[in-house]
DNA sequence: CTGTTAGCGCTTTCAT
DNA sequence: ATGAAAGCGCTAACAG
């Protein structure tokens, strides 16, 4: 039915130690033999079979994704550029949603151990201990990805979240704001906008700074809440957390019958294409979405090969996109 | 190091195989070892090795998903869908990427073979007759997601596109418009552009129709496409592929003095989030991302456990959500 | 209801 | 340079 090793084996008239050795280049083959067990792969159609191998080997060439929600625009960007890289080096990823939830996000960390990854990617927006006790159990190497922990006890690549929201605020502020909104999701539940808040706060002074918090971050239920703010005060400055808070920011400006950039400022988290496609286009601190993805899996990869790491945490640049709202 | 069934089995005092049979529900075990056994599970911390199993029973509850990409919104939503009921079925998913390239597509196919997953939700944008060879060679049940199979040989599940390009025609002439203008992708790159294409000519008389490709579906590129033609042209009616490049059109109306809905009426096909925070917020043919996924993995469970399916093209509905550019 | 015994298809010593 | 043989950790007959 299903051609095996052993099939090869016979059909090249070596034994499969063989086969196995020019199938994986593990040790010299002659050149001649070599040859012969390659025709009969070719001749059979034989195809190794991974998981037999990954039994073999307790290697998988398979990694675990681990993240909040695959639809968000961000996330499908960094899952590529993670995708991307793993199959540049010959790895394949089975992806999980966790919805933030930190219950699922521990038990997928068990259910990935199950599946024999090699190692695990994972983004969060709330790293607990649990997590790390969970890492720390399984055994398997973990790479955090646009996701803060603070005391850096595990590999990450991120950017400076703190830098980054006081390179916002001081870019307002140098464009004449006086008082500025920061919209973004609910306090706590994420350590990554918190830090940006501590940034922020940390440029501009308190009297000048306002803080509108949307917990689930959605474009409508934004507009509203920030409309009125506006209406109730002198803002001319928002910075928003994500793109969509950031739109949502706009149209509330308009909506009360201000200008974008003229009377109110707007800028915004990520540079996702809805940043370029909306008018006024958007400011922003872009965040290397697809490189968050791509040099995780790289680093993973290192990992994997107890390759010499210079940095187990590395910090990305970020960088201001100016455009038309502000 | 690794505690493995047979640690379990010494533990409770039973046989593996008993370990294996309350693991797997398999037969009936005695209440009372059971229970032993249970105990021996949370004492050890046991967790059973997927690959192992996978090698034993033939079955790795793994499925594999082939999309073009997935940092297209359209493509993020609709693995979401895949990978929640993925979940609800306690399978996993291992996500690649084929940049709708039929070489690597095919390629993915025999990756997905040694990989051994179960089955397989493949989205593409044109179904080759190499495609299909290599399913049957593959001998893994098939899906086919979103993507237009003509002949019907493979299960699939998708909504009618020549309908809804019907439709689309249909509502904008029912609208007043008199010369309308379909902007879609590279023509014969996508099997489902083309279909909607037919639908749309059947409804429209073709002295009332031209069409504008973009290659490559951006709406940078649109932009100023559009905008040429729109100029030279007394078009008052737009239909996009996507909403991007329903985006587009709005944009490029509006660049050249024209008022949307009132000058020209813009509707896309798709209805991502997009749609909804643009203004004017966009009129769509709203396609069921989300549940393309979900059906179409609900779908794949059935043929895996070779449950009575009732048809095997199912077709979504699609519908028209009016909004404010038309 | 439970235990024994073969494998599943491959990698990996250990010999030769 | 190649072959023989022993697992990897589990499922699945087959007995009893």
């Amino acid at each position: 039915m299903t051609v095996t090793i052993y099939d090869v084996a016979r059909e090249a008239k070596v034994s499969m130690a063989t086969v196995s050795r020019v199938l994986n280049g593990t040790a010299v083959v002659k050149e001649d033999t070599k040859k012969r067990v390659q025709d009969a792969i070719a001749r059979l159609g034989y195809r190794p079979n991974a998981v037999a191998r990954g039994l073999a080997s307790k290697k998988t060439r398979t990694i675990g994704v681990i993240v909040p929600d695959v639809s968000a625009a961000f996330v499908a960007e960094v899952v590529r550029g993670i995708e991307d890289i793993a199959t540049m080096y010959d790895y394949h990823i089975i992806l999980t949603n966790s919805d933030g939830e930190t219950d699922r996000e521990v038990d997928l960390i068990g259910t990935m151990w199950e599946k024999q990854v090699d190692g695990i990617i994972y983004m969060t927006n709330k790293l607990s201990q649990e997590h790390i006790s969970a890492f720390e159990a399984a055994q398997i190497p973990v790479v955090l990805c646009a996701t803060e922990d603070l005391e850096r006890r595990i590999p990450s690549v991120n950017i400076d979240n703190r830098q980054s929201g006081y390179d916002a605020g001081e870019y307002l502020l140098t464009r004449g704001c006086q008082t500025l909104a920061y919209v973004t999701t609910e306090t706590g539940y994420s350590v990554l906008a918190d830090r940006r808040g501590d940034g922020l706060a940390r440029c501009v002074p308190a009297e000048q700074l306002n803080r509108i918090e949307i917990p689930d971050g959605r474009y409508h239920t934004a507009l509203p809440v920030i409309k009125e703010m506006l209406s109730t005060s002198n803002i001319d400055g928002i910075i928003a957390a994500s793109d969509e808070l950031g739109l949502a920011a706009i149209h509330a400006a308009q909506d009360i019958g201000k200008n974008v950039p003229r009377d109110i400022k707007v800028m915004a988290f990520d540079n996702t294409r809805l940043a370029e496609m909306v008018r006024p286009e958007m400011t922003v601190i872009a965040q290397p979405m697809y490189d968050f993805g791509a040099v995780s899996m790289r680093l993973l990869t290192k990992l994997l090969k107890d390759e010499p790491v210079e940095n187990y945490s590395v910090t990305l640049l970020h960088n201001i996109v100016e455009r038309q709202s502000t």
